[in-house]
RNA sequence: CGGGGCGUAGCGUAGUCCGGUUAUCGCGCCUGCUUUGGGAGCAGGAGGUCGCAGGUUCGAAUCCUGCCGCCCCGACCA
């Protein structure tokens, strides 16, 4: 490809609106230019990418026995209702004005409805259907460029088996197509297991990439390799030690003392050991939380023990159920259910509020004062804490979840009453197994783990030439004959080669060459070419070779790899 | 949806507080000449509903009101 004809408007300027690396270096590569908040338009060297991504995960599904479908993005707003996830999306769910129609998120329900129509017996099963197609969510927030849309491209992989044992084949063969993918498209990640909630089934893994940008938070130890999204990471934490001798209760005066740390400067005194008192409302019944000194009570963990629905009280509530304000809230004189941290864990001497505004109790003993105490991990784990699984410390960082595994079981099929008839003939719902990745969310992330300050640096799987050709001065005969000829003949030899034309100053084009980041840089010039030779640039190390014209289409063969 | 910021030529911007000739500068673009190993030089040129609508005023990019759009933080995220 001729860069003189090609539609690469690079950007030598950060455009004002892109924070993030990966936005930033897309944009000004000329991959891609923004439509609207969320919704960008992939320009031609942006699509050679997502295109050879999709091959990539093509190929790695139908290396599993994956059928490659397409099914359509506007769907019949009636099935959705069946399932009843146009409540459960709620406004993420676009939907059309002029006919009943939805833009569909995800793919579940058309699956389901195509499986329900064709797959009625066992021997029908196993199926791995799969598409790469675009999907719609109406985000209240797109943010970091492609890495959070209205519109992007998923490979959506559905799964049909007989029983739940065969679901764990399936979901197996997807772990390791997964690792695959992730593996020959360079990028460094990581599998964290999570818990598949509300979805049912029995597992749940999620493969991230430690990133700035990211939007979820992980525990991750890099001893053991235990990895958790942070809403269910457990450590290792000793519960602070009790001391010998407890102190009776005794209040204390504390005019506008509301937080934690006020308190700890008023009485002079360690937070470690202050209880801080959080009220939630679980279906109507009252529960008090206390968490040591500023811990966040982890309101994933808080759900899922209390099970139902679970919320803070409001000021008036709380008001009302304590007779104090939020800051003077305690355990002594509190009725109802009281859970604290483990970290709490029948410590004594403890300060927290009296139930009684700008005041707070001292030497309160869990032990001795609220017998009905019960001790549960809610806190938010912190890096530095210990592994749970081994001696190891955690770290915790923000990740992008890159694409995400999981087992439906017979949600869909049951609702949409997809039903086959086993070797009895007996009817059962059919189990299913659901797995997605961001497609440009792969793109985004190898750029945020393989760029330089002078742009991004592809490899070979993933970039879209396999050479930038450069030839230096244009109005110079020699360079451009040699350079044709050698453009001619890489392209002759079956490599994707760009080739810039334009004529440019020799600095304007190795910028835009090191902007563009394919992995080679051939550079013509009347220099090297009285000497019969040229010079090849790696761009990842820098490395500039010069190399004999004649041998330049072994050389290049060499580091094509 | 809450908080903050921004909107001036394709891109990046000055001017806005404190209203006043023809809206600033750089990049890019067009023409010509020169130049060609790290974002060239000279000369000439094109390109603007100052986000939109309304208001105040003799006069609005500038002040006021409403709306729209974009970015960041938070909430949300099958």
């Amino acid at each position: 490809m001729k860069l003189s004809k090609y539609f690469v408007p690079t950007l030598k300027e950060v455009p004002a609106d892109a924070t993030v690396t990966s936005h930033i270096l897309m944009l000004r590569s000329g991959m891609i230019r923004m439509v609207s908040a969320g919704i960008y338009s992939f320009l031609p060297l942006g699509y050679r990418v997502l295109q050879k991504v999709s091959q990539i995960i093509r190929e790695e599904m139908n290396a599993i026995g994956g059928q490659e479908f397409h099914l359509p993005a506007l769907s019949p707003k009636e099935i959705w209702e069946e399932t009843g996830r146009v409540e459960a999306f709620g406004d993420i769910l676009f939907h059309i004005k002029n006919r009943e129609y939805v833009l569909a998120p995800t793919h579940e329900e058309i699956i389901t409805f195509h499986a329900k129509n064709v797959v009625k017996s066992y021997k029908d099963m196993p199926q791995i259907w799969y598409q790469i197609q675009t999907k719609f969510r109406n985000e209240p927030r797109p943010r970091s460029g492609v890495i959070r849309g209205r519109q992007f491209l998923m490979k959506d992989a559905y799964t049909l088996d007989v029983s739940y044992e065969a679901l764990d084949v399936a979901y197996g063969l997807h772990d390791k197509a997964y690792r695959k993918i992730f593996d020959r498209c360079g990028l460094d990640y990581f599998v964290v297991g999570a818990s598949s909630g509300a979805m049912g089934g029995t597992g749940s893994e999620e493969f991230m990439v430690r990133s700035d940008a990211g939007e979820d938070t992980v525990a991750h130890c890099s001893s053991c390799g235990y990895a958790a999204n942070v809403e269910v990471a457990e450590s290792k934490v000793k519960p602070i030690e009790r001391e010998k001798e407890s102190k009776s209760t005794y209040e204390i005066s504390t005019p506008n003392v509301k937080s934690i740390d006020e308190l700890c400067k008023f009485l002079i005194i360690d937070e470690s050991i202050c209880a801080k008192s959080r009220v939630y409302i679980n279906d109507g019944k009252v529960v008090l939380i206390l968490m040591q000194g500023n811990d966040e009570v982890n309101e994933s963990k808080l759900t899922k023990l209390l099970g139902g629905n679970v919320r803070p009280g409001h000021p008036e509530e709380l008001l009302e159920i304590t007779g104090a304000d939020a800051g003077s809230i305690g355990p002594i004189g509190f009725k109802g259910r009281i859970i604290a941290d483990l970290k709490l864990k029948d410590r004594n001497n403890l300060f927290s509020g009296a139930n009684k505004n700008d005041y707070h109790i001292g030497g309160i003993d869990f032990k001795r004062d609220v017998p009905s105490i019960e001790y549960v991990d809610l806190r938010f784990v912190k890096s530095g804490e210990g592994c749970p699984n081994c001696n190891n410390k955690l770290e915790v960082f923000t990740a992008i979840e890159l694409g995400h595994i999981f087992k439906l079981g017979t949600k869909y099929s049951e609702a949409l009453k997809a039903l086959y008839l086993d070797e009895k003939g007996e009817e059962h719902p059919i189990v299913m197994g659901s797995y997605g990745i961001g497609v440009e969310r792969i793109i985004a992330c190898y750029i945020e783990q393989n760029h330089d300050e002078k742009g991004i640096i592809w490899n070979k799987a993933l970039t879209p030439f396999d050479i930038h050709l450069i030839a230096l001065n244009m109005k110079n005969e020699t360079v451009v004959s040699s350079a044709e000829g050698i453009y001619n003949e890489l392209k002759n030899a079956g490599y994707e080669i760009l080739f810039d034309d334009r004529d440019a100053a020799a600095g304007f084009k190795f910028n835009d060459a090191d902007l563009l980041g394919m992995p080679i840089q051939i550079v013509i010039g009347e220099k090297k070419l009285k000497e019969n030779k040229c010079e090849i640039k790696i761009r990842k190390t820098g490395e500039r070779l010069d190399v004999e014209l004649k041998s330049l289409m072994s050389k290049v063969k060499e580091l094509v790899l």
